[in-house]
DNA sequence: AGGAGTTTATGGTATGACCAAACTTAGCCA
DNA sequence: TGGCTAAGTTTGGTCATACCATAAACTCCT
């Protein structure tokens, strides 16, 4: 049962002239570039438009992706290129496609870079040491920016920082409520510099970082050793201390690592 | 010319007992999960498994995929299927999948993870204030760089940054070459935390500031400013004092950022 | 108008074929 | 025998089609 008596007609006549592929040796170096993108394949072009009219807005943000088959028409290529081009822009976070929804564009921000690298860092954290390595980097971030804060807090930065204690300070009792006011406070620690990248950050410590601390003991006493810790690097921020805030803030998270510490590998150094 | 005249036999049976996505609605939530349950899809399956397989080494790094037709074989699913596993995998990372070359196995790292947001980041600079906002982290991660140098560099670190220092001055007359020692300077400070995430964040300040950096006018001289800039930084971290090493250091990166300031929108600030 | 039933649109998969470049292998020549 | 080239074989990249299941749209009846 040879099907391939009507080669030459039917799905033959495959040099069409929509996107095509340069097909020619990889001409671009791979400098700094982020992705290693590998030119060459005719998806890459469907790739680059649809990102250009994200970006660009002809595709608006929040809006629903056209049909695949339409996109096939308007780009003249095959459905598997078409679905191949949605599937990376996806992954790439320029596109967030559910199950069985239609795509919804999504325009980049600092957040959509960090769940991007979630992946990656979820397999990270799994091997030798690789909690300890996060916590430490979240430490040595956040040494920083008490410094910051104390350094150039404005007003209105106090002021957060002060309600953040004080909702702190208000669900003591309540360790589920507690640890939401706990991360809040020092989200207002990563907003002090005013640069988007650091919130996100932010929200990539406390999404990876999660899963081990829900499973730490809470209880109302070590909330209030806590909300202290945050009351001391408060006042040497408002005392405009940084040397202070660092030590309380270092205090605050060393402490912290001692009861997270247990949660998983002891033997993380 | 219809071909479909044989439709009922060839892909008519749909439904063989290989990989079977659930098809219920989304139960997983997604808990830092490594292999989160079938949430839909089927390829989802295909790269949970290939994922362990990686991270279990039962696919050594760097090893060679195995070819579509026989991962299709393996796992009952179609190529289609199987293919758009592997770009998935291959933007998270997993694997590195050239033009036209047989995927091959990558155990994730650091590095890998900002490969991943590369592509967003590039976004991001382009947007209004996206190179300001981080070359403005990267002034502040490198202050609290040599903070911690001038406080907790060992022997070893002192001499790496001799020698890159020396590597530095020997390279004045040539701007290239000096560019290079000057990130290498610079490297030295993201190892001396000791943590593999520094290293990593370096790798990614300099990648992706790099296409700014190259369009800027370097001279023997600005070479010979930047010089001292780096020896006034090693200068304190020797005399472990943190506060001059870390004036030193915006010092150094302020004047850098007017020289590639003017590269780009003039209006970032 | 509101809800039940039906149709259509759309994403997810499966097949099977073809092409071009990469990889092998066989063969030839010095 | 070592090495280079020309077939032959894999294998990734695409295309075209078909079928399923469900979401979304549309009818129609009460």
């Amino acid at each position: 049962m040879v099907l391939s008596q009507w080669a030459g007609f039917g799905p033959a006549l495959q040099q069409h002239e929509g996107i095509r592929r340069v097909s020619g040796m990889e001409t671009r170096q791979d400098v700094s570039d982020g992705t290693p993108h590998p030119s060459g394949r005719a998806a890459d072009a469907v790739i680059a438009k649809l990102e250009q009219q994200i970006v660009t807005g002809v595709l608006e943000n929040n809006a629903p992706l056209p049909a695949e088959r339409h996109l096939m028409e308007q780009f003249n290529a095959s459905r598997t290129v078409i679905r191949e081009a949605i599937a990376t822009l996806s992954s790439r976070g320029l596109i967030e496609s559910k199950p069985r929804f239609r795509p919804v564009v999504r325009k980049p921000d600092y957040a959509t870079a960090l769940t991007a690298v979630g992946g990656i860092v979820r397999h990270l954290l799994g091997e030798q040491g690789g909690v300890k390595n996060l916590y430490d980097s979240r430490v040595f971030i956040e040494r920083a920016l008490v410094r910051q804060a104390a350094q150039a807090a404005r007003k209105d930065d106090i002021a957060q920082l002060k309600d953040a204690l004080a909702a702190n300070y208000a669900a003591i009792d309540d360790s589920d409520a507690f640890y939401a006011t706990d991360v809040a406070f020092h989200g207002v620690l990563y907003r002090i510099p005013q640069n988007p990248i650091f919130p996100a950050i932010h929200q990539g410590y406390t999404s990876w970082l999660a899963p081990h601390w829900e499973k730490m003991l809470r209880s109302p006493e070590r909330n209030l050793v806590n909300y202290r810790s945050h009351k001391a690097i408060l006042d040497a921020i408002v005392e405009r201390d940084a040397d202070a805030a660092e030590e309380a803030l270092v205090n605050h998270l060393k402490a912290a690592w001692e009861y997270v510490r247990v949660t998983f590998d002891p033997d993380e150094r």
